[in-house]
DNA sequence: ATCCGATTAAAACAAATGTTTAAACCGAAT
DNA sequence: ATTCGGTTTAAACATTTGTTTTAATCGGAT
């Protein structure tokens, strides 16, 4: 393991996680990455034994690094609505950075169904994690707390993810989009406190 | 044209569409449609040209099918409100019967930039829509009228999208996800309105 | 019955693709 | 300088995969 090695094993790495989450694993060839990559086209396999099990030490990564902020976000000593302002936010900023990233990682779930994600520990979520404790207290009676928690997760995520439809239905560009998301960091957690008390008709 | 001609040809297109739908392009190979269709390998070429163009037009058949209802949904006669849980809950319905079919869409939509969508007429759905007209009189002073189209397409469509990783976060089976959604047909409109009409702090 | 075009089948083709091999290379330790 | 482990390279391999070809088959019109 010298200097070179982490370096080429990275590039590779990189290089793959880029074309993968543009076009998913079928789209991709190994001498696409390595040319990519500007390595010898032997060395994908010499590194990561396999197409297959680099494409799993990259997805691994990318929803470990997508949860990883989840947890501690929906843990941490903010108040409710500072929970939510804060994890709103930093997702949004996140998503923005690297907006093909929701797709990719939905469209391979699907298909590796669950097994990647088990091993991530992302079972003991819900039942734990103290935003879904204090969710639990505000919940309308009648309405399962999961609900508000996909809702906040669809207004996230959602415009990022049907992105492709959206600019042709509306025909807005990448700049409105931009600042449309930005707007939406306010808006959500509004939104979501909203639907947590409705009016009272 | 024989009566047998339009079987073979919908028997593959039909299992063809299954299989894309389910692991997307790249991941369905012509044999596999045509062992999966009962038919010879020959023929997917036969009737439709090649892999490609199989592709094209049931890529074109799903986003046609798609975008009839909802434009028809977005122009009919009934008030904002009745529009509004029409098109939630028909949405709900056919997402229900076919849940694999967004998360496809939306990934092949992206690899073929615009190309197919464009080619059905969606660009003018948003500036001529009554639906459209009616959201913009509604909508509360300094926030864009799509942010409002955008979440009721998020909080329809997302949870599609997203069960893979819905499922293994809340461990809900696929029982109470149906449930889930059916109660949405209810709570989705509610939200929508609630957003329209915020809370005067 | 025969002919004809459309349809189906089996096999082959050519290109692409994941993987492996065997040798060359390189830097550091001896 | 030599040796040695890890690294890189070019080439080859074996399979897969999209496509084509060629012949057989079927059904209806003449």
């Amino acid at each position: 393991m010298t200097q070179k090695d982490v370096s080429t094993a990275e590039k590779i790495k990189e290089t793959a996680r880029k074309l993968f989450t543009e076009r998913g694993y079928g789209r991709v060839t190994t001498r696409e990455i390595a040319s990519s990559a500007g390595v010898n086209l032997a060395l994908v396999n010499y590194y990561f034994g396999s197409k297959e099990e680099l494409f799993n030490v990259i997805m691994m990564e990318v929803i470990q690094g997508f949860m990883a902020q989840m947890i501690v976000l929906l843990n941490d000593n903010h108040t409710f609505e500072e929970k939510l302002q804060i994890l709103v936010s930093n997702y949004i900023d996140l998503l923005t950075t690297q907006p093909d990233m929701p797709l990719f990682m939905l469209s391979e779930m699907r298909t590796n169904k669950g097994q990647l994600a088990q091993k991530l520990g992302m079972e003991n979520l819900y039942k734990e994690a103290r935003f879904f404790r204090e969710l639990k207290e505000r919940c309308p009676t009648g309405v399962h707390p999961v609900q508000f928690f996909l809702n906040m997760l669809s207004l996230m995520v959602f415009p990022f993810v049907g992105k492709p439809m959206i600019e042709v239905v509306t025909a807005i560009d990448q700049a409105q989009f931009n600042a449309f998301m930005h707007a939406r960091k306010e808006l959500i957690p509004q939104w979501i406190l909203g639907m947590l008390n409705p009016p009272n008709n």
